[in-house]
RNA sequence: GUGCCUAUAGCUCAAUGGUAGAGCCCCGCUCUGUGGAAGCGGUUACACGGGUUCGAUUCCCGUUAGGCACCCCA
C-alpha cells in the first residue's frame, strides 16, 4: 500500500483501474457503443483540456463551481486552461466551431471518457472520474428528444443489468415562468425563515432552486408544503412537459415526477431528470437510492455562447458509480476470454522451436499462451493450469528431435503424440 | 474549503515505549519429462516530517493519503 517515495502514489482523488477490474470497464464501454449504435448516436471526442473561459461562461453565476471545483491550470504562455469538468459545454463548442448545424439536424452524439473536478474525494466522488453521455442538439425543440435521451441512458443501465432503475423527472420552466416561480418560492421560504437550516438561509440568496434538495430534517418538513414549479409552468412549458410525460408513458419508462429534482446551472430549462438505482445496504436489509447520473434540456447554452438559440438536450452517467454497483451486486460479467491452448517447452532447442510454433498458430488465427521463461515442466504445467488451459502442448528435446509434439488434455490427463507439422491443423480442429 | 475517523507486507489482520508476526497471494526448490495436493525455503511493511524520551512503529504535533459527512454537485 505504502511506498517510501511520495512520488509512488497516485494523486489525490485519482485511481488506477487495474487489470483485474478492466473487464467491468470493457463491458461498460461495449454497452455504451452498442446502445449508441442502436439509437443512432455518433461518437464525439473532445480534448481533455479546454479554455477556462468555455466552462466559466457555461456555468455562469455559480461562482463556487468556477472558483472551487474546477481543475484549472496555466500554461507557460499564460493561457488559462481547465481539465474538462463536464461534456456538454465542450460539445456545444465543437458544434459551433465545426458548423455541425449544417450536417443534418438534430445532431445526435455520445461521448465517454475522463472528467475532472477539484473536489474532496468521498463515496463515488473522485477528482478524475468517467462519464458517458448522450446529447441531441439542434433541430426542433421537440419533447420527443428529451425522451430519446432518457431512453438511451436507461437502456445503457439496463444492458448492464442494473436493477430497479427509476427516472425522476421534473420541469424547471423557462425564462418566462421560472422567475415568477422563484419569487413565489422565495416568499414562501421567507415566511419560514426561522424553521430552516443555516445553509438554506444562504441558498435563498445564492441559488433558490437548490432549496428544494436540502436534506436537513427541518427543511424536509418545510419542503413538503413548498410551492412546486410544475404548478406554475407557462402554457408552452406545460405543453412541453405534458408531451414528455406522454412519450415516457408510451415507452413505459420507469419514470416518476419529482418536483425536487433541479439543476444548479442557468442554462438548463424545462425538462430535468435523474437516474436512480436501488441497492441493498451491506447489511442486506435497508435499500438505498443511489443517483447514477442526470441531465436535462439546455436551450439557453448557445445563447450564452453568443450564438443563435439552439435547442438541445442531454444527459450523462457516472461510470465509477455504475462500476461500483456492478461490483457490489456481483453482477456476472464474463472476464477476458483466456486462451485455451498452452505451449510447454523443455530445453533450449524446444524453446527455439516453440517460439516459431507460436507464430505459426498466430498466423492461423489461434492464440496460445506460454510461460517459456520457466524451465521445469512442473512449473509450466502449473502456469497452464492457472491460465485455465484446456489443452497443453508439450515440446521437449525428444519431440524436437523426432519432429513430434505431445497434446495433453488438461482435464483428463490423457496424452497423445502427433507430428509437429500436423499440430496446427489438429488444434484448429479441436478448439 | 470545513469537520470526524483511519494509516503495520501485494491483500486481510495481529502484537509491542527496547524496531514486528500470522493467514492468503507471489516466487523458488523437492520436480529440464508431467499441473491441480503436500512439504520445505524465500521476497515484501511500521506513510512522511518533527517533538517528548536513554530509546518511538507505539505517546504528542504537523504533512500527505484514504474513509465518511458538510459545502458544492455541471
Amino acid at each position: 500500500m505504502a511506498k517510501k517515495n511520495i512520488n509512488f502514489y497516485s494523486v489525490k482523488g485519482t485511481h488506477d483501474i487495474l487489470p483485474s477490474e478492466q473487464y467491468i470497464w470493457e463491458k461498460i464501454r461495449k454497452e455504451i457503443r452498442d446502445v449508441a449504435e442502436t439509437y443512432s448516436f455518433s461518437r464525439i471526442d473532445t480534448p481533455i483540456i479546454e479554455n477556462l473561459d468555455l466552462f466559466q461562461r457555461g456555468v455562469g453565476e455559480a461562482t463556487d463551481i468556477v472558483e472551487k471545483q474546477m481543475f484549472t491550470l496555466t500554461t507557460k504562455g499564460g493561457d488559462k486552461l481547465v481539465l474538462r469538468p463536464e461534456g456538454t459545454s465542450a460539445i456545444a463548442r465543437a458544434y459551433i466551431q465545426h458548423g455541425l448545424s449544417h450536417v443534418g439536424q438534430p445532431l445526435k452524439v455520445y461521448y465517454e471518457g475522463p472528467f475532472f473536478r477539484y473536489e474532496n474525494p468521498q463515496a463515488g466522488r473522485y477528482r478524475q472520474f468517467h462519464q458517458a453521455g448522450f446529447e441531441i442538439i439542434g433541430g426542433e425543440n421537440d419533447p420527443i428528444y428529451d425522451v430519446q435521451v432518457m431512453l438511451a441512458n436507461l437502456r445503457l443501465l439496463e444492458s448492464l443489468k442494473l436493477k430497479n432503475i427509476s427516472i425522476h423527472v421534473n420541469s424547471i420552466g423557462c425564462k418566462t415562468c421560472r422567475p415568477i416561480y422563484k419569487k413565489k418560492l422565495l416568499s414562501y421560504y421567507k415566511s419560514k425563515k426561522k424553521e430552516i437550516c443555516k445553509d438554506c438561509n444562504r441558498r435563498m440568496n445564492d441559488n433558490p432552486l437548490r432549496l428544494l434538495d436540502c436534506k436537513d430534517e427541518k427543511c424536509e418538513v418545510v419542503k413538503k408544503s413548498a410551492p412546486i414549479m410544475i404548478d406554475d409552468l407557462c402554457a408552452t412549458c406545460r405543453r412541453h412537459f405534458k408531451e414528455v410525460l406522454e412519450y415516457a408513458e408510451e415507452l413505459k419508462l420507469p419514470y416518476q415526477i419529482n418536483p425536487f429534482v433541479v439543476r444548479g446551472l442557468d442554462y438548463y430549462n424545462r425538462t430535468v431528470f435523474e437516474f436512480f438505482t436501488e441497492i441493498n445496504n451491506a447489511e442486506g436489509e435497508k435499500s438505498l437510492s443511489l443517483a447514477l447520473g442526470g441531465g436535462g434540456r439546455y436551450d439557453y447554452l448557445f445563447e450564452i455562447f453568443g450564438q443563435r438559440s439552439t435547442p438541445a438536450v442531454g444527459a450523462a452517467l457516472g461510470l465509477e458509480r455504475i462500476a461500483e454497483v456492478i461490483k457490489s451486486l456481483k453482477i456476472n460479467i464474463p472476464v477476458r476470454q483466456k486462451n485455451k491452448v498452452f505451449l510447454i517447452v523443455i530445453g533450449i532447442e524446444a524453446k527455439k522451436r516453440g517460439m516459431s510454433l507460436v507464430e505459426e498458430f498466430v498466423k492461423s488465427g489461434i492464440n496460445i499462451s506460454e510461460s517459456m521463461g520457466k524451465n521445469s515442466l512442473g512449473a509450466q504445467l502449473k502456469a497452464a493450469d492457472k491460465e485455465g488451459a484446456v489443452l497443453a502442448l508439450i515440446l521437449g528435446q525428444k519431440e524436437v528431435f523426432k519432429e513430434s509434439i505431445i497434446i495433453r488434455d488438461m482435464k483428463t490427463g490423457v496424452q497423445e503424440t502427433i507430428l509437429l507439422k500436423k499440430v496446427v491443423a489438429e488444434i484448429k480442429r479441436r478448439v
